[in-house]
DNA sequence: CGGGCCGCCGTGAGCGTTAACATCTGGCGC
DNA sequence: GCGCCAGATGTTAACGCTCACGGCGGCCCG
C-alpha cells in the first residue's frame, strides 16, 4: 500500500510482466485450459475449481488479452463505422445510438470520419477497418457519391450494412422514410389552407436532400398545387437565412418547408428582420427535431427522425448477418413524425 | 469474372481461405519473413524482390492480419475514448477532433458512451477498454464525479489523458480555461456600464459549470460589483427558458451570462414572450458558440470554445506518453474566445 | 463385479504475425 | 585467391489464447 509504485498493492506481481492464463493457472492449480473454461463460462468445471481460479485471478490482477482471443476465434468483437461529419445533429445521434446499441450486445465501436466524401475515401475506409479486423461495418452515407462508392467497396466477407441510406438492391439499407417525412410535412402545409408550399432543400448531392424533395413535389402534385421552383440549400443556418431573404421579397409565399432545423433557424431569423411574422403571415417546417426546435421564436413545427431507433436497428441487422453469415433483408424504413409546434397556421387573409 | 460468387475476379482464390503471409511467400518464392519485411518496409530487400511480393499481394488480394500483429507487437494502433453524452455540441465536437488527430498519427479510435454517471461507470469502462487492447485512454469527464473516479480507475500501465477536466494531481489534464471565458463574458458585460449581471449555471456537478461560476463570481467581486444568487440549471433550453421566465420577473436584471448557448436559447425566447428586448433591455451571453448561435434572435454573443484544438492536443499528449513511457506534463489550457454579436448593448435608461 | 458413459480436467496444436538469430550469397581488400 | 563483411534471405520461436482431443476417475447398470 504505501509504496511509491503506484498500482501494484499484490507484491505477487512485482516481476513485471502482466500474467497471462498460465500464471493463473499455476496459482490456482489447475491448466490453463481450466482457466480458458471458467472464463468463458463452461459448465464442466467444478464450483470448487472455479473459485480457486476467480482467487488467483484476481490475486494476481490478471485480465484476459482479447487480441489473442480474436486472434484464434477470428472474431474481435468490434464493429466499424464509417461516418461523415459526426458534429452534425443527424449523424451525431445515429453514432450514439449505434454505440449503445453495439456495446448492449457486447461490441465495441470503431469509429472512423470522412475528411472529405469524395468517390473513393469510402471504399478507403471500409478497407482500413477491415484491415483492423473489424466484424462487420455500419456506413452512415448520407451523400450520394457515398452511397455509390459503396458498390465498389471490397466486400469481401465482412459483412455490411449501409445506415441512412444507399444502394438498396447491393447491400441491406437501414433509413428513415424521408420521402413520408416530407410529405407529411408538406399536406400538413396545405391542410391548413395554404395554396403551396415553397421548399428549401439540402445539399443536392445528399440522398435525403433527394427524398425530401421528391416527396414535397408529389404531395404537391397529387394536390393539385403549383410547384414552385426549390431553393438548393446545403444544411447551414447561414445560407438559411440569405435564402430565406431572398423569399422575404416574394409576397406570394405563404409557407415554407425547410428541408432541416438549421436551416429554418436561418429562414425563421430572416424573416424576423424583414418583419414578416410566423406563423401569422408565414408558416414554416423544419426536418429533424433538433433539441433547440422547441425554443426557436416561435417554436418550430418539425418532423423529428428517430435516429436512436435507426441506429440500434442497423445494429441488429448487422448482428444478425454476423450470426446466419447470410445477408439478411432489411426491414421497412423507420416511420418520421411530425411535430407540430407554433410556426404554422393558417394562411393569411 | 463471370463467376457467380461475388469477389473473386481472380481465381487463384477459389480455396476459400483467406490469403495469409506465406501463401504470399509461396506464390513470391519467398519466406513468410520476406513479406513481413516489405509490409514493414524493410531496407534490406532487393527491389526486385519487393516489386514480387508487392505483385503476389495483389495477385492474392492480400490483407495483413493486424490482429495478430498486434498480438505480437504488443500495440494495437487503437486508442480508447470514453465519453458521456456524445449528442451534446461540446462532447461531440471533441470526439469528432479525437478522431481527426488520431487518424493523422495512424491510430484507431474505440468509442464507448456512459449511459449513467455514477461512480463506477467510468473506471469499469476503463477497464472494459484495457481488457480490449487499446494502447492509450482518453477520458472526457465533465462531471466531477466522473473526474475523481478516475483516482480510483485501474491505473495499470495503460497511459490515460482527461481531456475536459479531472484531478489534475493525478493525471494529466488538457481542458480549456474556463475560469477565463468566464471572466472575460462577465467583464464585456461589466465594461458595456451593467451594474452587474446575473448568471445562469450549468449541473451543479459538472467541472465546467463550477469553473464558470467562479470565473463569474471572481469577475464580480474584483469589480465591486453585487453578486446576484446564481440560478442552476441543467444545460437544456427547457430549463434556460423556464430560469428565463422567473429572471422576467426581476425588473432590475438587465444582464445575464448564460452558462452555455442551449440554455441562452431558452433565456431568449422567454425574454421574447415577456416582451422584453434583447439586447436593448436586457443582455444576454452564452458559452459554447455552437452554430446556430449566429442565428438565434438576436444572434447571441458568447465565448468560443475551441474543442478541435483540445481533441487534437489530447491525443498528441496521448502519444507523447506512448512513446516515452512516462507521464508527460499537460500544457496550458486552451484560450477561449468571446464572440461580441448582437444580444448584448448598453444597459437601459 | 466389470464395462461403459459422463463429468472434469490436461495436453498439444495452431491462429498469423514479428523478433532474433542463422545462413547464404557476392564483392572487396590484402 | 582467400577470408571477411555486409546485404539479402530463411528458420525458429514466441505472443496468449481457444479448439479438438484424450485421460482419468466415479457412477450406474447389466
Amino acid at each position: 500500500m504505501g509504496a511509491i509504485d503506484r498500482d501494484d498493492d499484490k507484491p505477487s506481481m512485482r516481476g513485471r510482466r502482466a500474467p497471462v492464463m498460465s500464471d493463473v493457472g499455476r496459482l490456482a492449480g489447475v491448466s490453463h485450459q481450466t482457466v480458458s473454461r471458467v472464463i468463458n463460462g463452461s459448465l464442466h468445471v467444478r464450483p470448487e475449481t472455479r473459485d480457486r481460479v476467480l482467487w488467483a485471478m484476481r490475486e494476481l490482477n490478471y485480465r484476459p488479452n482479447s487480441v489473442a482471443r480474436a486472434l484464434v476465434t477470428g472474431r474481435s468483437k468490434t464493429l466499424g463505422v464509417v461516418t461523415f461529419d459526426t458534429t452534425l445533429y443527424g449523424p451525431a445521434t445515429t453514432l450514439y445510438g449505434v454505440e449503445r446499441a453495439a456495446h448492449e450486445a457486447g461490441y465495441f465501436i470503431i469509429a472512423t470520419s470522412l475528411k472529405a466524401m469524395d468517390r473513393s475515401s469510402v471504399p478507403e475506409a471500409i478497407e482500413r477497418l477491415r484491415r483492423h479486423g473489424v466484424d462487420g461495418i455500419l456506413v452512415i452515407t448520407p451523400q450520394e457519391q457515398s452511397a455509390e462508392a459503396l458498390l465498389h467497396a471490397p466486400a469481401g466477407d465482412t459483412p455490411l450494412v449501409a445506415v441512412e441510406a444507399g444502394p438498396t438492391q447491393a447491400v441491406p439499407v437501414v433509413a428513415i422514410d424521408q420521402f413520408a417525412g416530407a410529405a407529411t410535412a408538406t399536406q400538413h402545409l396545405l391542410d391548413l389552407g395554404h395554396e403551396t408550399v415553397w421548399h428549401i432543400t439540402g445539399p443536392p448531392d445528399f440522398l435525403e436532400s433527394q427524398q425530401r424533395l421528391r416527396g414535397w413535389r408529389a404531395t404537391l402534385e397529387r394536390a393539385g398545387a403549383d410547384v414552385p421552383s426549390p431553393l438548393v440549400g446545403d444544411w447551414s443556418p447561414r445560407v438559411g437565412y440569405e435564402l430565406g431573404r431572398r423569399l422575404t421579397k416574394e409576397r406570394s409565399v405563404t409557407a415554407i418547408f425547410v428541408a432541416n432545423d438549421q436551416m429554418a433557424l436561418g429562414v425563421l431569423r430572416a424573416m424576423h428582420e424583414a418583419g414578416r411574422k410566423v406563423p401569422e403571415q408565414l408558416s414554416v417546417v423544419g426536418f429533424d427535431d433538433i433539441p433547440e426546435a422547441a425554443y426557436f421564436s416561435p417554436p418550430l413545427t418539425t418532423v423529428r427522425q428517430d435516429f436512436d431507433e435507426m441506429g440500434s436497428r442497423s445494429v441488429r441487422l448487422l448482428l444478425q448477418m454476423l450470426e446466419t453469415g447470410t445477408p439478411v433483408p432489411a426491414g421497412p424504413g423507420v416511420e418520421p413524425q411530425l411535430i407540430v409546434r407554433s410556426s404554422t397556421a393558417v394562411p393569411p387573409g
